[in-house]
DNA sequence: ACACTTGTAACTAAGTGAGTTACATGAAGC
DNA sequence: GCTTCATGTAACTCACTTAGTTACAAGTGT
């Protein structure tokens, strides 16, 4: 698919779809060609992409906690984040676990499944 | 304390302490006083109080996720959301517990012991 | 050559949140 | 009662972020 008609998906612009989905090439997910015929392609089978990845690789965090300190040398700070930080580290391995788990031929699945879904019922009525 | 201190220690304006405490305060886990003497004070022992309830007090989310659709009745969209949401849901139900088990106690014991390896370390220098 | 596509810089607009000012309200001390 | 000091809150400004847009260079197939 082009970026136009990606962008007229998600009712947005051909430029931000491009912009956002650099990372995803970068990190080899899609490929992209120019030209004639050219546009975006899967760089692999969706049984092979997680949602982590595609996490990883659009520069989402999964936890929305700083690590850096704001005012170095303030101990109340540095005692909370260290708290924090335990609980980060643990926590967004979890979550990047969790989230390793779920491909996009699953969320196909599912889009199929409520596809047939709808359609039945339109059907139907 | 009064917002004019705490304002003073993180370096900021007393009324941006007064609105973000407030969280806390509807929370009962602070309470404020006016006038002379007034200011700020704990509603109860450090030991009682979680970061998981100082969080949820102030409104934050544990997760950078969003629930609700932007598009309804896009389909795709719609099984984005229902993959996240049961992952979203054990996420949460896992921060929470982990955050519940850090108090305030904590931070200030974990304080402590930085202040006092601090005044050694100059000490000794 | 030409049409079509991505890649990217540069600008604009909208939304968000800290910071600030101003003032009303309440409480303690004289 | 009056003064002083504190919170409560509305309203405004400013900085920052991010989507959206325009423009154009660069690559590719017919």
């Amino acid at each position: 698919m082009t970026s136009e008609q990606l962008a007229t998906f998600i009712h947005t612009n051909p430029v931000v779809v491009r912009r956002t989905i650099a990372g995803l090439r970068d990190a080899g997910i899609v490929t992209s060609s120019r030209g004639h015929g050219g546009g975006w392609q899967l760089g692999r089978a969706p049984e092979e992409i997680s949602l982590a990845e595609i996490s990883a690789a659009l520069g989402e965090t999964l936890l929305p906690f700083s690590t850096e300190p704001e005012s170095p040398g303030c101990l109340v700070e540095q005692a909370v984040i260290a708290a924090l930080d335990d609980f980060r580290v643990e926590a967004e391995r979890l979550l990047a676990e969790r989230l390793s788990r779920i491909t996009l031929a699953d969320l196909a699945a599912d889009f199929h499944r409520r596809y047939e879904l709808i359609g039945v019922t339109s059907h139907a009525v």
